[in-house]
DNA sequence: TTCAGCGTGCTAAAAAATTAGCATCAACTC
DNA sequence: GAGTTGATGCTAATTTTTTAGCACGCTGAA
């Protein structure tokens, strides 16, 4: 039941749990300055109460204002995206994924990255067997 | 321009395109069949129509039906998609991302699989130098 | 030929998302 | 204490999504 919850966001839905998920937590001025195309403040108030009574977004009293924060852990919810893209783009294939990860950022990637990523599969190995 | 234009999907929308590119492309009766909680054969007509108008897709005529492609190649579509995610939920670390992966489907991979990564890396290594 | 099956185009209606606009309250300044 | 600022709650209107329904055309079988 909350597998799909995710799922069926709407575009500005989306981009909101995005700017939250990012940073972690957002006040409703935060969101509006990071959102593309920003509407009115009282606007994205309205999707934030909005996406609370969905049940996405939870908020804390933080002196004057609401901080929201989402409910699924952004753990989980990464994972949840990345399966849901594996099966789109990539067949279910770690490989071509990864391929692309670092054809997507080659530049920008560092030898001691590349290290360490070859760390982490050496450990996968050593626990698969 | 047309960076943005498919994060603007809607829900079914983004039903629709995952369902084409997975595919790679798909008639109206196939999508219908793909989607999720499936609404009636003309509602899916209808959002093809849309997305074509859109640009999101397009047709070609096979026999006596349309199979839809998308317009954006599936390799543009999934960088742009993995960019996107890495910057959301992996603040930009492809290591991140590479350890979700890993974690992800960690009973589903092999040795083999494990070796090309390895390789792919080795190589990435090689370029960046 | 005639009819059923399967595809299309088009249109209209229902439902959901998106937005704006008050009204109100608390804190702070003068 | 009166006015300004910045936050909230609520409601109503607009726009977009989502859905269903009908009419038409082509093809193959009886």
């Amino acid at each position: 039941m909350s597998k799909k919850a995710h799922i069926h966001l709407s575009r500005r839905e989306r981009q909101i749990m995005d700017i939250v998920y990012q940073r972690g937590q957002a006040t409703a001025a935060e969101v509006a300055e990071n959102l593309p195309d920003p509407p009115s403040y009282s606007a994205v108030r309205a999707m934030l109460r909005l996406l609370e009574e969905k049940g996405h977004l939870r908020h804390e009293q933080d002196g004057p204002r609401y901080v929201f924060k989402p409910t699924l852990a952004r753990d989980r919810a990464k994972k949840s995206a990345l399966k849901q893209m594996l099966q789109t783009f990539f067949d279910g294939s770690i490989e071509q994924a990864v391929a692309t990860l670092l054809d997507v950022s080659r530049s920008k990637i560092s030898q001691e990255e590349l290290d360490r990523l070859s760390q982490l599969i050496e450990e996968a190995r050593k626990e698969g067997r």
